[in-house]
DNA sequence: ATTAAATAGGATAGATTTGTCCGAATTAAA
DNA sequence: TTTAATTCGGACAAATCTATCCTATTTAAT
């Protein structure tokens, strides 16, 4: 459904945004450890979610990571799809037409229409705040 | 969502019981060219349909592929997905945890499963037949 | 028989995604 | 001021997916 590098982003900022809640930085190779993820791979995804602004970062020792709770409740996880993935989980049609429309439909359109607007619902519902919330009790739902 | 192969695999198959409804063996070319694929990587897709028995085929000259009507009454989308993406859509967890259940869900367990099982649903809801016939007016919906 | 047109299947090539490595810059602490 | 720990960014490597190529086999028609 998502890439991998949305999957892992996606944890990645629950993670983050979990421990930015009580204040705490978090380095490279705890988020990789959290979210079951290669640490170099990881890396890539937090300095891209730092680049766009939904992450702030503190270069040099003691640095690491923070999620800013307003941020946490403007950042959905559609962002991070529309981000890694772009838009075409939402738009595109479910056979790969080109043309597909409610003019000229493919077969499944109105059928793959719902899907995808469920779908995108889904991603639209929680911010990373309330993701973060949803999860303080344990790790065990990381990996 | 699905994979290109998939993609060209349902389109293919759409439009070989279509033409099959009309007792004509289709070939390559007239399949990659009505749903807009590439020719060899069309001929590899109808193969493999060809060997796990959903499509037939007659080597040779005048030869081609049929879909014989009742595989296709008994045939889904469902199916072909399975067959080239495998049922992970279906059944993995949305944010590729390998323990998410919904004993230990993931943050967003029971949100993603409306949404796989809403999928699963609309795969399952058409059988090729069903399709062929939907399509039986025009061309245009399959590029 | 020979030829032409088609499927079958293995090998190869290209593109994209996933993952790794390394050096530079930054910062805190010794 | 040196060292250690960290992020940053580019280059590289591996794996997977997409697409192509080539040869063999099959069959119909000449």
């Amino acid at each position: 459904m998502f890439s991998k590098a949305c999957e892992y982003a996606i944890k990645a900022a629950i993670y983050v945004a979990k421990q930015s809640l009580q204040k705490e930085l978090v380095n490279v190779k705890q988020v990789a450890q959290s979210i079951d993820a290669p640490v170099p791979f990881t890396a890539k995804i937090l300095q891209q979610l730092n680049r766009v602004n939904i992450l702030e970062s503190v270069r040099g020792k003691h640095g690491g990571f923070a999620f800013a709770e307003d941020r946490q409740k403007e950042t959905l996880i559609f962002d991070l799809v529309t981000l890694f993935d772009g838009d075409g989980l939402f738009t595109n049609c479910g056979l790969g037409l080109s043309k597909c429309s409610s003019e000229n439909p493919c077969p499944v359109h109105d059928d793959f229409k719902i899907v995808r607007d469920n779908l995108e619902a889904m991603t639209r519902k929680y911010s990373f705040y309330d993701l973060a919330v949803k999860t303080e009790n344990g790790l065990a739902w990381l990996k």
